[in-house]
DNA sequence: TTCTATAGATCGCCTGGCGC
DNA sequence: GCGCCAGGCGATCTATAGAA
């Protein structure tokens, strides 16, 4: 490599390139996923004007010495990360394909897969490879989860949830072993339906029932991470939505102003994107949680919620055990 | 050494939001 | 309604690394 990293060689298209480091990408993602959950810069799924700005400083701060700009930078390098995941997500919705949430990688027969490569160019190097920020993006990006039109509220969400879960365990019973031989209906690309249509594949071969259908959905979200950031990222979704939506209402909703502050709050202690999605899943479940983590001192708070999210992860574990 | 695939940058057009 | 601005996105170009 001659170009330095964050160095500005000749000007012209294909120079001026710059190399973007594991650190880089790590702080370009934790923004992303910061910006997007910040109703201030996204709302109704889209992104406002200027948040390649506010991530252009949230790197300048995070990474004084990177010099990455909002443009070209940030912006091509977002769009490479778009690109790449659309690729996974078209890849996951075909039968065969699977995704292991502990390598962060697809899973499938080398085979099919260069012969999806053939119509599908973009997918191309990510065989074999680990994609880490699958999970964000899918936050980042799911449309389903995004669009206005066919969003959903906090009470569609569980209620879905449900609903996605018998539908599970019936598909369960009549899909047995056989991925291969019949397709999965495909996710068009921007069905409001479509994740739950992922989400079921991935749900296979994990099931066991207790008699409690909403502790259900809980305990087998707990059961595969990529799943439950995907699901609890559109709990904050649909609560900033719901925030926007009801701007109006919401001094006279005390909940709902709480789940706000709790998760400013966690955000504030400068969490992970997904440590905040794990937090804000804590607080739907169990709203104790966020009076409790306001009733301590400040300087409390933030070992208060490490010890929140070890109990959760703890919590899950067993569960997976079980 | 040549070829090929990939990553990163740029260009140009479209669209939507916003202010006047 | 019009113009401006910024995001989205496809097309394209070039540098580079790795394979043949």
């Amino acid at each position: 490599m001659d170009i330095l990293e964050g160095s500005i060689a000749v000007r012209g298209r294909g120079k001026n390139k710059r190399k973007w480091i594991p650190v880089e990408d790590d702080e370009l993602i934790k923004a992303l996923v910061d910006v997007s959950l910040d109703p201030r810069w996204r709302s109704d799924g889209s992104f406002k004007n200027g948040y390649t700005s506010v991530l252009e400083a949230r790197l300048a701060e995070k990474l004084p010495d990177s010099k990455i700009s909002a443009t070209p930078h940030i912006e091509s390098r977002l769009r490479y990360f778009k690109t790449k995941y659309s690729a996974l997500e078209q890849m996951l919705n075909k039968s065969g394909f699977t995704w292991d949430p502990t390598k962060k990688m697809i899973q499938c027969e080398k085979q099919q897969y260069e012969t999806h490569c053939k119509n599908n160019p973009d997918a191309k190097g990510l065989y074999g490879v680990s994609f880490p920020y699958y999970d964000e993006l899918s936050m980042v990006y799911s449309k389903d989860m995004a669009t206005g039109e066919g969003a959903e509220d906090m009470t569609d969400v569980v209620q879905n949830l449900e609903e996605e879960l018998v539908r599970v365990n019936a598909n369960d019973e009549e899909d047995g072993e056989d991925m291969t031989s019949v397709e999965t209906p495909r996710r068009s690309v921007d069905s409001t339906s479509s994740s739950s249509k992922k989400r079921k594949k991935e749900w296979k071969g994990k099931k066991t029932s207790s008699s409690d259908p909403l502790l259900d959905v809980f305990n087998e979200v707990s059961g595969d991470l990529k799943v439950a950031t995907m699901l609890i990222g559109k709990m904050v979704q649909a609560m900033d939505r719901e925030a926007s939506n009801q701007e109006k209402a919401r001094d006279e909703d005390p909940q709902q102003k709480l789940r706000e502050k709790a998760i400013n709050e966690v955000r504030r202690l400068e969490f992970t994107g997904s440590e905040v999605i794990k937090a804000a899943g804590v607080f739907v479940r169990m709203p104790d949680q966020m009076g409790m983590l306001f009733a301590l001192p400040e300087p409390l708070r933030r070992k208060y919620i490490v010890d929140m999210l070890r109990d959760e992860a703890a919590r899950r574990e067993r569960e997976r055990s079980k």
